[in-house]
DNA sequence: CTGGGGAGGGGGCCC
DNA sequence: CGGGCCCCCTCCCCA
């Protein structure tokens, strides 16, 4: 019995370790059969995941292309017919952040010529080659997405990347090439569509010499400045930097002036013929940096931008606030205002670049013409035939425009005419002073050149002092002095009588009289007296001017 | 409310 | 470079 027992006790151990076996063996069979099918199953996912985003790719790039030739459309019906197209121009944009839509500032540009196509800076933009639709936009991509990008987009991820993994940021680029291909365009977020914000046509233009550098922007926040760099490293200002010679000599021919145009605002879709990015608005802000080979490239300007909007100081500042080439010192800044005219290719600005300003900047191309007009040592060369065929309102590319003229008299004070007048005819007229520098517009004497550059700024425009705290620019080195105190609020000309202070010391000569009680000038028509010249003059225009 | 005048701010320009 | 004067402009006060 008890062998018997044994017996079955064995039996059961032997069953018990072969259960075990085999239930450790299904389980490890269960295992691998869930694994696999995992495996499997994960490998559709992953598939499905990566047709998925293909086909959300494909369907985001045939609704930019839509987009795209929808505005194309609509911007060739506002582009002109025929552009010259022999010289590219390409723009840099430095600190924009792509996908956002706006630029950061420090944006350079510069022009090339059509044999160099070469990027410095890796921004969306395209080039006007004159083939119409010859656009190319520079897309960034997710590098996720550029994985399971179509074929559509493989190449423009591969073109970004390309041009990313540059080092110097010089690109080539393939205009026109996109024949056949839809426009690249890639974003950085799938989820927000770039939309063009801004339409910029420059066309490029060489050879004739009412060639025409053309900027037709429609985009926010325009202040189009147009800056006329120099590229040595001269920031000293001189008759010869506005390509005046010495003393009434012409400008020098082989000057290397550049004419810089600054993009400073506003995301940049350039676009050439019938290459159309819709911005928005037609408040351009749109100054941009163009460099020009040494080669001779005569070239007008015409910037069809909203400048009508500020005077031409306004611009000025802003042209010479902005650059990066300005020579800085302690609240000083000098940089260049040169414009390159070779031959006689006539320098053609936009009008509103020069009416607009209230006062001091009419005076200025008063004198210059009016100085003109009598001083034989002006050649045709010289600024002031170039300020001259600035037409002040029309925007006719065209030499002297007798509109303009008249127009642009009207704008002039007639003060000014007479002070011009007498200034020149003053200066010439016996001076005991040994003052044989003479004022190349007004023939005004001066005793040294230095003197005979500062004066000529009067007519010439130049203002190479540039504050730092505004875009306010000076033609002397005083005034800008004296003009920072509005910024640091320094007032050194206290009253004696009422501790008032002032930071001009003619304000403080003037205010003593309000103590003294003094008025030296009296009125001739009434007994009235002022303690201003200004004030009398204002008296007898407003109740003694039919007299 | 309006116009004249005073006061002051700021830039242009010459010495 | 500073001084000086000019001018224009704006703000404020007052009749």
């Amino acid at each position: 019995m008890a062998t018997c027992n044994s017996n079955v006790l064995v039996f059961h151990t032997q069953i018990a370790s072969v259960m075990e076996v085999l239930a450790n063996a299904a389980v490890a069979e269960i295992c691998k059969l869930v694994d696999d099918d995992y495996a499997v199953f994960r490998l559709e996912m992953t598939q499905s995941q990566k047709e998925n985003r293909a086909l959300r790719r494909k369907l985001q790039l045939l609704e930019l292309k839509v987009t795209r030739e929808r505005a194309e459309r609509t911007t060739r019906e506002r582009v002109l017919a025929s552009r010259p197209s022999s010289v590219k121009i390409l723009d840099r944009y430095r600190g924009m952040t792509r996908g956002e839509g706006h630029l950061t500032g420090g944006h350079r540009s510069f022009v090339k010529h059509a044999g160099h196509k070469t990027w410095r800076d890796d921004q969306p933009i395209a080039i006007d080659e004159g083939s119409g639709t010859s656009n190319q936009h520079v897309i960034v991509i997710e590098s996720a997405d550029a994985e399971a990008a179509g074929p559509g987009g493989s190449s423009l991820v591969k073109q970004e990347r390309t041009e990313e993994d540059d080092p110097q940021h010089s690109r080539d680029i393939q205009t026109g090439a996109a024949a056949g291909v839809a426009p690249p365009v890639a974003t950085d977020d799938l989820a927000t569509t770039p939309q063009p914000r801004t339409r910029r046509s420059i066309t490029e233009v060489s050879g004739t010499p009412k060639a025409i550098l053309k900027s037709e922007t429609d985009t926010e926040t325009l202040t189009v400045t147009h800056r006329l760099l120099r590229t040595g490293s001269d920031h000293r200002s001189d008759p010869e930097r506005l390509g005046l010679g010495p003393l009434g000599s012409p400008p020098a021919s082989g000057s290397e002036y550049l004419p810089v145009f600054h993009q400073s605002q506003g995301t940049v879709n350039s676009l050439g013929d019938g290459d159309t990015l819709d911005t928005g608005g037609d408040d351009l802000s749109c100054s941009y940096t163009t460099e020009t080979e040494p080669v001779n490239m005569p070239l007008g300007l015409e910037t069809q931008t909203d400048l009508s909007k500020g005077d031409w100081n306004q611009y000025s500042s802003s042209v010479y606030s902005e650059g990066c080439l300005d020579k800085k010192g302690e609240g000083l800044v000098v940089d260049e205002v040169t414009v390159k005219v070779e031959g006689d290719v006539p320098l053609t600005w936009n009008a509103d670049h020069h009416v607009g300003d209230g006062h001091s900047q009419g005076r200025d191309f008063l004198d210059y013409r009016e100085s003109f007009e009598t001083n034989p040592n002006v050649a045709t060369h010289s600024p002031l035939h170039m300020f001259r065929d600035r037409d002040p309102v029309s925007t006719s590319m065209g030499p002297s425009n007798s509109q303009g003229h008249i127009l642009f008299d009207q704008v002039l004070n007639s003060n000014d005419i007479a002070r011009a007048q007498a200034q020149g005819q003053g200066a010439t007229s016996g001076n005991s002073k040994e003052k044989r520098f003479l004022c190349m517009f007004c023939n005004k004497g001066f005793s040294c050149p230095q003197k005979v550059e500062i004066h000529q700024r009067v007519h010439t425009g130049e203002k190479p002092f540039s504050c730092t705290q505004c875009h306010m620019r000076f033609a002397e080195a005083g005034t800008l002095k004296r003009h920072q105190r509005v910024h640091t609020g320094e007032k050194p000309f206290s009253c004696p009588q009422c501790e008032k202070r002032f930071s001009h010391q003619h304000h403080l000569k003037r205010h003593l009289k309000v103590h003294t009680g003094e008025r030296p000038f009296a009125c001739t028509h009434c007994e009235k007296r002022f303690s201003e010249r200004s004030y009398l003059r204002i008296h007898q225009q407003k109740n003694h001017s039919t007299l």
